[in-house]
DNA sequence: CAAAAATTTTAATCTACATTAAAATAATCC
DNA sequence: GGATTATTTTAATGTAGATTAAAATTTTTG
């Protein structure tokens, strides 16, 4: 048996797989998406995607699932990164846009949410709830070390993550437009945080 | 025969098929929502829709449409109503706000424009290019009459506009959080704008 | 109120995918 | 290299939901 090549391998593909799925949905609009669209963009059958997941649904979850992790990554590593509530914003932004534009993306833009099912769907906004809370508290820690300026923690949260999840409708993937994203966005985005000393 | 007040009622009633799909397709999404979601809304029959439309694709199309006219609405009053750039975009921000938690609401987030027919995206695209250009316009106008700091006005529209347009996602109805955010959400996106005096 | 026009429903049809089972191919292992 | 397991394809099937035509109802008008 091949047990732990073959695993490797499989989510290798799996992984293959997702991308391709996020790139159609993102290009494509969801319901413009059919499994043959996918599959077609990595020389495969709509069949062969069964192997892989369950079903439909089970696609979008995967993507979905992937995104979250990859925004947590962002997060954890930008907590970890910067020395300050202010700093930590502006890593976890910067890392967040380098994954939306470089190529561990894309990341899917989470339209479908209501049409998983409900285990799914719970999950998801579970995660996303979670999310939120982290990001208004790494802003809620900028105020009380006095890096960010007061302000009203979930409407401001909103905000910037709302400028970061809507990335994908403009940017395509022209590369020029990436570094210029990836070098104004975050300063764009945290301009509004800073105290007026 | 009835032809003026037949025409104001078949546009009324038009009017509000488009206000029920927007708050499905926003709810729901859009591969969630048949079109017997959205006839229920508003005790019809799934077929009593194509009296007003042609087909599906067409439903989305108004709907887009109609949020496009709406943010075009807001940009213009905030124009208007502004005497510098930077008070311009402050007025927009607050318009277009006030219509997506409002009662001219709900605006459809536009999620499916790559499934429409080519001419209405073309159609559709082009507005919304014109839109965001506007809105840059009023940027390099707050720029250049010194209200607003220099800045990438392509960049920054595209994250105010994001932000504004991803406000479906999160606002449900909520009436305390729909004052909220009329109250808070366009102070936080143009706090950024303002120069360092 | 009766005729005409506008609106909605009932009852089918139609079709694009999603999905599945079985067969075929490719990879891995002893 | 032959056997075993993993992966993909071929070829059907199934189905939700969009669409349509004709009939029924409601609204308007003179």
């Amino acid at each position: 048996m091949a047990r732990v090549a073959d695993e490797t391998r499989f989510e290798a593909q799996l992984h293959r797989i997702l991308k391709a799925a996020a790139t159609c949905f993102n290009q494509k609009g969801f319901s413009g998406t059919s499994l043959k669209d996918v599959s077609r963009h990595l020389g495969l059958t709509d069949a062969a995607l069964y192997y892989y997941v369950k079903n439909k649904e089970e696609l979008v979850y995967q993507c979905y699932l992937r995104a979250a992790d990859l925004g947590h990554d962002a997060m954890a590593q930008g907590i970890n990164d910067g020395s300050c509530g202010f700093e930590k914003a502006l890593f976890y932004i910067t890392y967040h846009v380098e994954i939306m534009v470089g190529d561990r993306g894309p990341v899917a833009i989470m339209s479908e949410i209501p049409s998983l099912k409900r285990a799914h769907r719970n999950e998801i906004l579970e995660i996303s709830r979670r999310h939120s809370l982290g990001f208004e508290e790494i802003l809620a820690s900028g105020i009380a070390d006095g890096s960010i300026a007061p302000c009203d923690v979930r409407m401001t949260g909103n905000a910037i993550m709302g400028a970061i999840n809507w990335i994908p409708k403009w940017f395509h993937g022209n590369p020029q437009m990436a570094k210029q994203l990836l070098a104004e966005f975050p300063q764009i985005l945290t301009k509004g945080l800073k105290p007026k000393d």
